[in-house]
DNA sequence: TTCGACTTTGAAAGCGCTTTCATCGCCGCC
DNA sequence: GGCGGCGATGAAAGCGCTTTCAAAGTCGAA
């Protein structure tokens, strides 16, 4: 029970010596396999006990051939949306017995190595979003390690799994022109993300079949003080609408408002998208997306393809899945409601 | 540029065999060693990309006798707080050149064994809160990886971060009472982190002190919706304040008043903790926390660890530090602010 | 009592990599 | 022209574990 001076951990070979047997029958007896008397189980897990000691994974992956582990990678767990998304993602995967490495390349120059080398440590990988480019997602699929896109445009044969964008867009629009909104701004960059780019697309094509001016477009970074500097910027002129690429840039587009001494939605109005818990405080009307089950899939799918590698087909047929999503409407949107009887609610 | 079809990752010697020279030589060529010529180098690397060759971390791992990755075990990621402790955590260990592999306890009854396991595939383990108990911390103290705890009482000889609560809770409470506020609740369960206890403690003594009857304790979980509960049933005879435990039971809280027809703060304040983004359009008043610093100096502790491991003494002299907190007074706390220009800013 | 069939255990190979140590050329120098 | 020295490379050991294969016990039946 004390070993801490050795500061060294403690081998299979040490608790083999401990018990009196062989590292092959510690192994057995740790692997609860029907192959060892009780007795001896006993010996060991007391020489476990004695030694403190604990497997080295590295090498049981070397061993097994592999990793018990799944990476995922996104561009920053800012904000909730990436965290469910991970949230999900490691519940799922701890039920198979994996566990998760994690991976942002926010601020990084040298991402497409860093995830090189996640590849080289884990059974299957989740990319979100446009963290590393095509040709890396490609060589590593080729490598043979299962990866699945996450909000992602399909690359080749794997497995991609969105939600939907353009389409709940189109939706908002229509809610906004039918509030009588006529001059718009959109908010994001359309080329920063293949979500961004969806939900621009459902707002300039909803806007081009009513016949109204292409929306005024004003890229900018996903957090609120970008949309503070937005908003600001747009007060001098205000436009009708204001969609915004997420929550956080109509949040802050809203502050701009209120400090210019616009009220929203009564000068014009303002949406989001992830419906993050200040929106409802906030009122804004936004849409929610089922982060949760995006990476809950992405677990059990990766999960499959890896149990598929040694036997079966490979990837030959890809799978696509696109997650729904729904329109969450709220004061922000217009000023003559026709919806929402609680103002903290959002509709249904 | 296919090897598709093999669906088997390269090894080393592989690409030993393509490029016409010995394993040792690849390995060489691949670590930067200066070792070998330009010429073979580039041989190698040809060799590398035409195999898609990805290195096994497992092997190395095993090989260097390091995993070159650090573990952090958490409740949950629910809301901001873990999340930005782990991005945190994630910045510092890239920057030092670990992987991070994340386990949550959540819903878990097997958390003492994930965490034992998890244990074995790290270099270093930063462990938050109540995940799990005294005995799994020492013993994994004990086998010589190196530990980091989070918001959570100091165990023996093992580094410890933690951030003000009780201080600033009293801080809180001086507020709250010089505000007239006289009979209090406190939604949350002190036995249920230490944290909590910490900001029970801080709102005890302060009404003590005062001369004022102890809190009337509302034990609850940490969502919003344990929030609207606890607030629906106070909402039969509402105390003069309602100190939650973090901020979405406030805001529950505030949302139950507020279905129930009271007015906040006119008829009872409500404050919280963390400083959410949706505290700032609440008009929440809480507590901002360090939180990307507290996983960030935890990276940066145990890498120090780590290092020391082989060299100099060992955990003689354990770590501690309490990271500042800062009160945020905002509208939700009394009807007669004696601060807070910026309605949605708060004081610094 | 003896033999075969199980059951339990041990010896050893091998997973993919790093690294020490030995070897092999090659250069410059005496 | 021979030799020491050095730079580049290869052979092989070993990291901690799992697993195959063989050996050693154990038991029941003949």
């Amino acid at each position: 029970m004390k070993a801490l001076s050795k500061s060294k951990a403690a081998t299979i070979y040490e608790v083999a010596k401990h018990a009196g047997v062989s590292i092959a029958t510690v192994s057995r007896a740790l692997r609860d396999s029907d192959l060892v008397t009780e007795a001896t189980r006993a010996r060991v897990r007391a020489a476990v006990e004695a030694l403190n000691y604990t497997p080295n994974q590295s090498g049981r992956a070397l061993a097994e051939g592999r990793h018990a582990a799944n990476g995922i990678v996104f561009p920053d767990l800012t904000g909730p949306y990436y965290a469910e998304v991970v949230l999900g993602y490691e519940e799922i995967a701890a039920e198979l017995g994996r566990s998760v490495l994690i991976l942002t390349t926010h601020g990084r120059r040298d991402a497409e190595a860093a995830v090189h080398d996640l590849a080289g440590r884990v059974d299957g990988l989740a990319v979100m979003g446009n963290t590393v480019g095509d040709d890396t997602v490609r060589a590593i699929a080729a490598t043979g390690v299962p990866l699945v896109l996450l909000a992602r445009p399909p690359v080749d044969g794997i497995d991609t799994i969105r939600t939907r964008n353009e389409r709940t867009a189109a939706e908002l629009a229509e809610h906004l022109v039918a509030h009588g909104h006529r001059r718009f701004v959109f908010a994001g960059d359309p080329q920063a993300a293949p979500d961004m780019a969806g939900r621009y697309a459902g707002l300039v094509k909803v806007l081009r079949a009513h016949g109204l001016p292409r929306p005024d477009l004003r890229p900018c970074a996903y957090d609120v003080e970008a949309g503070e500097r937005v908003g600001a910027q747009l007060m001098a002129d205000p436009p009708d609408a204001v969609v915004c690429a997420n929550d956080e840039v109509a949040l802050g587009v809203h502050i701009a408002a209120e400090a210019a001494g616009r009220s929203v939605p009564h000068d014009l109005a303002v949406t989001g998208w992830d419906d993050v818990l200040a929106a409802r405080f906030a009122g804004l009307t936004t849409v929610t997306q089922p982060m949760r089950e995006l990476g809950a899939t992405a677990a059990r799918w990766l999960d499959e393809r890896i149990g598929e590698r040694s036997t079966g087909p490979d990837r030959a047929n890809p799978r696509r899945r696109v997650l729904p999503t729904r329109l969450v409407t709220r004061r922000s949107c217009g000023s003559h409601p026709v919806e929402t009887p609680d103002p903290l609610g959002g509709t249904a």
